[in-house]
RNA sequence: CGGGGCUUGGCGCAGUCUGGUAGCGCACCUGGUUUGGGACCAGGGGGUCGCAGGUUCGAGUCCUGCAGCCCCGACCA
């Protein structure tokens, strides 16, 4: 009965495992949540299975990235989760990564390895097909799993061992139009995220040996975050700017820049406490946790060099290409965003990360008209477009409510016998837990735009 | 990898010190009563007690080895 695009679901035909007790391997509370909320199950230390409902937010997350992606000019492509150790070699970092990288060998004793990060595979890519300057710039993404072999999981899906990341690669002919594909990516990644719900803060990050100031972590703030942030207050409360800002003419993405850039933004491991007190007024001093979710930076000429990823240039002469590289934890983002916005009973869901917009709760199924007013709202939002998870389960009111805030619909639609009579549905905010009692049409009307404190 | 802890039914735990053939709560099944914030009564099913050795008439319990998982630290998207 739902339209296509609708991902419609009743819970009796679903799979939502929640949990009234908390597992105790769970410490953090988003590792707990996704555990009673049926979102993920551990099957290995840093190793989930992804069970349906959690499957869905990982899914929204997705397209967000590869829609933000899209409009700053990234290409989608795939690459496989396991790599020939050669192109390693060739870089130098198969010795240089350490017991992180899950060495493999097949059958005929070849080494192979679970990709932890992917600028070799492009690199190889990029130098067997692009010889020219004039094609590029070009900026390449994937989104694939990972696999780094840490030494200590934790924190569920935020810290495993296996991760879904989008992590993309720009190539340029010079210094100059790296510079220009790192700004685009920078404030993609600020429109990614504030399209997710979040606040994430651009910080100054550590550029290595290469140098320079094109390096930042993307952090969003949460108490239970792993590092410790600095920054000047104004830096949080500034506006993301608009995709429309961005066409192809993009001399001018600076400014755009450093109306971030201009604030101090450090986090725990590059904070410089007294150019803290003297570039931030005491008033505007912040310290908070964070948690990373997005890493962007320019690497110059390393892989390209040790690769022989040449192009010919104008004059005829081969140059390595400049290179970037842009990842976003797309699985982390799942516990980050938790860890950014829930409350006692449970998630609460942003509209845009939302697995389902709308919870609608029969109160008691098998009364004929709980059952036909349910069935309508059920399949006048479906084809409206809405994802509603209609809970039709012969349980308590309780249960239901409880389940509910737990797993942290943005909307809750709940029908008794009370309201059936008068054909009103009672509407809950899970984010304010306000309520109203709603005819219908106006529950349609309002069900149908993210309610105001989850934008 | 250093330090600490844990492993008993799907989940949370007791039982281990002091050896005697496994128990509680939740969940699940059946029947009944309930029915707007995780109900109640009655009955029921489900566990080679992480694995492998050893001691003993007898091991969840004692000994040895191994594995898995969690926490703190160092490391990291």
């Amino acid at each position: 009965m739902s339209s296509p695009q609708s991902q419609s679901q009743r819970m009796s035909n679903y799979f939502l495992p929640t949990l009234k007790e908390t597992p105790s391997e769970a410490q953090i509370v988003s590792h707990r949540l996704m555990l009673r909320a049926g979102m993920v199950r551990q099957s290995a230390a840093g190793l989930y299975s992804w069970l349906p409902l959690g499957l869905k937010a990982l899914r929204k997350i997705e397209t967000i990235v590869r829609e933000e992606q899209a409009k700053a000019g990234a290409i989608e492509m795939l690459m496989p989760t396991l790599q020939s150790a050669d192109i390693w070699r060739e870089s130098g970092r198969y010795e240089d990564y350490g017991k992180e990288m899950l060495r493999i060998t097949d059958r005929h004793g070849r080494d192979l390895l679970y990709g932890p990060t992917n600028e070799e595979l492009i690199t190889q890519i990029f130098r067997d097909n692009v010889v020219s300057y004039k094609d590029l710039p070009k900026n390449l993404y994937h989104i694939q799993w990972k696999f780094r072999d840490e030494i200590r999981p934790r924190f569920g899906v935020m810290r495993g061992r296996e991760f879904l990341m989008k992590d993309g690669y720009s190539f340029d002919i010079d210094e100059a139009s790296a510079r220009t594909a790192y700004y685009k990516m920078f404030l993609a990644y600020l429109r990614s995220f504030r399209r997710m719900g979040l606040k994430a803060m651009p910080v100054a990050a550590d550029t290595g040996p290469i140098g320079g100031d094109l390096s930042h972590e993307f952090i969003i703030l949460a108490e239970t975050g792993e590092s410790e942030v600095f920054c000047h207050s104004d830096i949080l409360d500034l506006p993301v700017p608009e995709a429309e800002l961005m066409g192809d003419d993009t001399g001018d993405l600076a400014p755009l820049i450093e109306s971030f850039t201009q604030y101090y933004a450090r986090s725990d491991e590059m904070h410089d406490s007294a150019m803290f007190e003297a570039q931030v007024p005491a008033d505007k001093q912040v310290t908070a946790r964070g948690i990373e979710v997005g890493h962007i930076f320019y690497f110059g000429q390393k892989y390209s060099t040790a690769m022989k990823a040449l192009v010919a240039g104008p004059d005829g002469k081969d140059t390595a290409v400049h290179s970037g590289s842009y990842g976003i934890g797309i699985s982390r983002l799942v516990g980050g965003i938790i860890e950014a916005s829930h409350d006692d009973d449970g998630i609460v869901w942003p509209w845009a990360v939302a697995p389902f917009h709308v919870g609608l709760i029969n109160l008691k199924p098998g009364h004929e008209g709980c059952d036909a007013l349910c069935a309508r709202l059920f399949d006048t939002l479906s084809q409206n477009g809405l994802d509603v998870l209609y809970d039709d389960r012969d349980e308590r009111a309780g249960a239901k409510f409880s389940t509910m805030d737990l797993i942290g619909l943005p909307w809750q639609a709940v029908i008794g016998p009370r309201g059936a009579e008068g054909q009103e549905v009672e509407i809950k905010n899970r984010a304010t837990g306000e309520k109203h009692v709603l005819a219908l049409d106006a529950a349609i009307a309002l069900l149908s735009s993210p309610p105001e404190s989850a934008q």
